[in-house]
DNA sequence: ATGGCCACCGAGGGTGGA
């Protein structure tokens, strides 16, 4: 089963993107962020004619996260983890026997800020979602845009000074970790690790970006994870003819 | 080159992203 994770920064400009890609790579589950739409504007109709189903947990304007995918989800939860029941950041089903958590990370703009406190607030109530869900799924994956890099070697530049590197983020991360779960990341040959590049200033083109869009295996999965891959072409104006414009993050896939 | 911010809301510039 091919899963994938991608923030593509609103749903219907990219749409044309994301169907080129369920058509190109025929993903099992694709996990999306940043939808930033309601409900009313998702979709639906254009994903059931590329012969996927979906699931979504939609917000006006910000977060959004959904999970579109071939065979129908079972033992939905719309928004599990929230602290303002209207910020639409979780999703989470069952695939066969394998459990896909969603997670749209809060950002936490920077370490000064009261948004740097809630985030550290909501990665707690993260982990005790994960915990629970561990002794229900045995097989599970937490995936998305977790907006925290993990290791030194994951940023071009590093800074516990910044938001997305600082010690109580990744001590945060750790705690999650802690509970059992392992990074799929596997290194490509000659290849960054970077799943997220700035638009600003050819930032992609540089290759100075960031590994912030996570897959992360409980052990009894893990066993069956293979195949770890970023899509940067996805990054490329020329990938998709309809929509040159494209998200500033590329999607992460894995096969389990 | 694989390039130089983008998307949202709302009607223009402010805000958030990372």
């Amino acid at each position: 089963m091919k899963i994938v994770t991608w923030n593509v920064n609103s749903v219907n400009v990219r749409l044309p993107n994301i169907l080129k890609y369920l058509t190109e790579y025929q993903p099992d589950i694709l996990c999306l962020q940043e939808l930033k739409c309601l409900e009313n504007k998702y979709p639906i109709a254009e994903l059931k004619e590329a012969g996927y189903r979906t699931i979504q947990s939609c917000q006006k304007t910000y977060n959004g996260v959904s999970i579109i995918s071939k065979s129908l989800g079972k033992n939905i939860d719309y928004n599990p983890v929230y602290l303002d029941k209207d910020e639409k950041r979780s999703i989470a089903a069952t695939y066969n026997d394998i459990r896909v958590i969603n997670f749209y990370v809060v950002n936490g703009q920077s370490i000064d800020s009261d948004k740097y406190l809630y985030k550290l607030r909501w990665l707690k109530k993260a982990e005790k979602y994960i915990k629970e869900q561990l002794k229900l799924y045995p097989k599970l994956v937490v995936v998305g845009d977790f907006n925290i890099i993990p290791n030194e070697s994951d940023a071009y530049e590093y800074s516990p000074d910044n938001i997305l590197c600082s010690l109580k983020e990744r001590k945060a991360l750790q705690q999650i970790f802690n509970l059992g779960l392992i990074d799929c990341f596997s290194p490509n040959d000659g290849e960054s690790p970077y799943t997220w590049w700035d638009y600003r200033g050819g930032a992609f083109h540089r290759d100075i970006g960031y590994r912030i869009d996570l897959m992360l295996s409980s052990n009894n999965l893990y066993k069956q994870v293979s195949n770890y891959q970023v899509h940067k072409n996805t990054r490329h104006k020329s990938w998709c003819e309809k929509q040159p414009k494209t998200s500033d993050h590329a999607p992460v896939m894995i096969e389990c």
